[in-house]
DNA sequence: GGTCATTTGTTCGTATGTATA
DNA sequence: GTATACATACGAACAAATGAC
């Protein structure tokens, strides 16, 4: 799909990227409160209707929120993840998985060929944490280093779709996991796998990746079943 | 007990999303001609100003599409598409492969298992265009029918979160798809898969079918980096 | 509790440019 | 060329919410 763009931007639509943009490069971060709109006219050197139509169409598409009387915050950093996330809401965690386990199999095999020494190094680090979150009873950092773990594999392939995907998707998986978490006993085996795909990533076995990626996400997907009998 | 602020929706975030509404209710469709904003000024009884904020917040977002002289077009009607459009833009072709490869080998291994007989039917009409298509070396027509026919297998899925991204990604490659035509010369083969694939589908065989979609794109990929040679 | 400056919300008016009929 | 409708931009005014003193 092309959109077409002959005619030059209007200023709001300037006055609208140059804020995304100062969003996304972190010059405001989550949370921040940006300057009253007084300061941001002198700023952009704008009028205050031109100023407050480009707050406004980035407070619809989720990134600002603004607060009469007090000011306009951040509460987002890019849209992707805010509508990905909301197409998300309306399938089943089921079909979430199936989704998920297409990326993180295609992605494994990718980082198989692909992965830096510096990117073997993290995973070692992320499945050594795991390890010692899961002798503490952590399930907390656990599946935080669980996920990292993960995001870095998919990192691995070099590819920026899948990353950006992945994280949305896992975003909408977090709290689903917490609840399957809660019937997996056989922590120990997850641990396995860990260092299993990390070997085949290391030493290149782009199908042996694959293969531990789907048999890691099917136990996933079998746990659900199980506990959605309950 | 603290209750939250039940912080009302301002006027422009009112007509925003009541028009949002109309849009993907389908009371303006994609391509038509909205009233005049003085008519919509009487119909949600506010302001130009207001209106036209709520009217640039959509136009922002890629929704409506406002011309000079002219009147306000309905140009979408979901942002989903959009969003992903655009960040699939920053990706480059041999990425978007990827995730599409991914995508489509998941959906078609669940569409062998899942398919209905109407779906299979649908398949066998689509390859027979395409058959025709080639006959008349119709280029354009087989690639529409090629396209439907991969969008057929992944509905087949019964998976909507699959149906949604692979149609925003084939939109963002259909253009690139052509120059890849352009290169290929053995469009008998690409006709052949089509046909197996059906088979693998129609008989359940989940493993052929994904292992066939795989040798499809593949094959793509390379054509891809051939033609980037040149 | 009340006052007051600050900040955003909402609306109107004006001016100029541009595309369409 | 003219008239109409929309696009773009600026300025001003008052309302309403907030926070600090």
């Amino acid at each position: 799909m092309k959109i077409n763009k002959p005619r030059r931007l209007s200023l709001v639509e300037q006055v609208t990227k140059e804020i995304e943009q100062l969003i996304q490069q972190g010059y405001w971060k989550v949370g921040d409160k940006i300057p009253s709109e007084k300061v941001l006219m002198e700023q952009f050197d704008v009028s205050r209707n031109t100023l407050r139509e480009a707050v406004r169409a980035l407070t619809h598409v989720g990134l600002l929120e603004t607060k009469q009387g007090s000011g306009t915050i951040v509460i987002s950093e890019s849209m992707f993840d805010l509508v990905l996330a909301k197409q998300i809401e309306q399938n089943s965690i089921a079909q979430i998985l199936e989704v998920r386990l297409a990326i993180e199999r295609e992605a494994a095999f990718l980082a198989a060929e692909r992965r830096t020494e510096t990117e073997l190094k993290e995973m070692q680090h992320l499945i050594y944490q795991c390890k010692q979150a899961l002798e503490n009873d952590d399930l907390n950092n656990f599946m935080e280093a669980d996920i990292k773990f993960h995001q870095k594999v998919v990192q691995a392939s070099q590819n920026n779709l899948f990353v950006d995907l992945y994280a949305s998707l896992n975003d909408s998986l977090q709290f689903s996991i917490e609840q399957i978490m809660f019937y997996a006993e056989e922590k120990v085996e997850e641990n396995n796998i860990h260092h299993e795909l990390y070997q085949a990533i290391k030493n290149q076995e782009s199908e042996q990746a694959s293969k531990l990626v789907d048999i890691y996400i099917t136990s996933w997907k079998s746990l659900l079943e199980e506990s959605s009998c309950h």
